[in-house]
DNA sequence: CTTAGGATAATTTGATCATATTCTGCGCTC
DNA sequence: GAGCGCAGAATATGATCAAATTATCCTAAG
């Protein structure tokens, strides 16, 4: 009598929620850069400019405070955060814990065809590098890693990961507008080795590397701004 | 065109907005265990027995899915998520790295007046544990560990721990009430001394062990449910 | 006479509510 | 057992109230 029926996945386009819609708009907005740290999110500027009404915007925006990726001012205002040297050391412990088991994780689980498609990812985003496109190489960047996480079967963990990018992603930005592509960090092609090999302990060291690599430019910049 | 002024003046009410009073009272509610996993949560009972509009009521639920602290079953369902083997392996492993270091630097900047005030709550920790208080022991477990992550100056850490709290606040609950208070764990003692020694080590593996004793309660009662 | 400072008015923005609309689940009929 | 409404809950909008920032103007001091 228990009817168990499938959730009917909404897969069609278009049919999903407006706050969910907004939220994911403003998450990719967020992530790769498109909004700069300190700057000031207002809920009826995005009711404007996304043609839609307040309350799913309030949601979304709810939502994105409770990530990290907005910070609730007390006096009303939302803006984007901007990172301290303190957050930033919490941000490169945190994620080297959390990445580098996922990432073992994920070595223990993942198959070869999805291998191959990281490889694809890695490739776009050696293109994006040699170019010197940042967006490319935000977008693919955390393609990759998204990919990777999704092997590893930790929704947990992938959503404590996918908040942590979420705090530094416009920093990110900044960090890449200035320097460039030129000196990011790839250790990649060491995890696609470790991966292929089913190796944990090196996908896991592979990734510290990745992350550490990747936070110390945000410790240069903070550095030398402050 | 009446217009309802709603002149109900709330007296009690603060400063603080209903969305957020809706979002502290439902945290509280979920953390210590007013709230069985799998049970559903619907936005129009809470807006009934709360006695708030439902805005509200819909943005404090949208912070606390965001949380992890209630799921969003896909059609427009959202209740207490029920945690899986795999979950919990999950919090034991993201538990252990962010507690431990939480208690890390907790450690190296608590004051002497901040451990008394940790041991006066303790004193009332084990009185619950005593008595057989699962409340109690419950609320006073949680102001333990809030207020020693208080001291660590880690915003971001202390997020993270509070949100894995709250995954898994409503099993807590249950494991206590089938189990009793008598053998919950109580590293604090030892997590008291390291820290009045200023004993940064210490402090870490006193939490790693509260964390460990603490969630295998839960493995267990996993291991007999399925 | 110019300018700085403060108080008040105006505009912008956030918070809440009531209401209309849409979608889901359930029961009923055939 | 399948299709068809029906009830109820969730989603989304616009209106309205409250708060805060900004703008303006008046006064007084240099």
């Amino acid at each position: 009598m228990i009817k168990n029926k499938a959730p009917a996945e909404n897969t069609e386009n278009g049919k999903r929620p407006a706050h969910e819609q907004v939220y994911q708009t403003l998450k990719a907005q967020i992530l790769f850069g498109e909004m700069a740290p300190g700057q000031a999110v207002t809920i009826q500027g995005l009711t404007d400019s996304l043609g839609v009404g307040m309350t799913p915007v309030r949601e979304a925006i709810r939502r994105l405070i409770s990530d990290g990726a907005l910070i609730f001012q007390g006096n009303r205002r939302v803006s984007v955060p901007v990172l301290t040297a303190n957050d930033v050391e919490q941000l490169i412990y945190v994620r080297k814990s959390t990445e580098s088991e996922l990432a073992r994780r994920a070595a223990k689980r993942i198959t070869a065809a999805q291998v191959d498609a990281l490889e694809v990812i890695d490739d776009a985003l050696d293109q994006a590098i040699s170019v010197g496109d940042v967006a490319g190489y935000l977008k693919h960047n955390h393609a990759f890693h998204e990919a990777l996480y999704q092997a590893a079967d930790a929704p947990i963990m992938r959503d404590l990961a996918d908040r942590m990018w979420l705090r530094f992603g416009p920093s990110l930005r900044v960090v890449c507008g200035r320097f460039g592509t030129q000196n990011l960090p790839d250790r990649h092609k060491d995890m696609l080795n470790a991966l292929r090999g089913g190796d944990a302990a090196a996908a896991g060291r592979a990734m510290e590397q990745d992350v550490e690599q990747g936070m110390e430019l945000m410790v240069g910049m903070l550095s030398k701004t402050a």
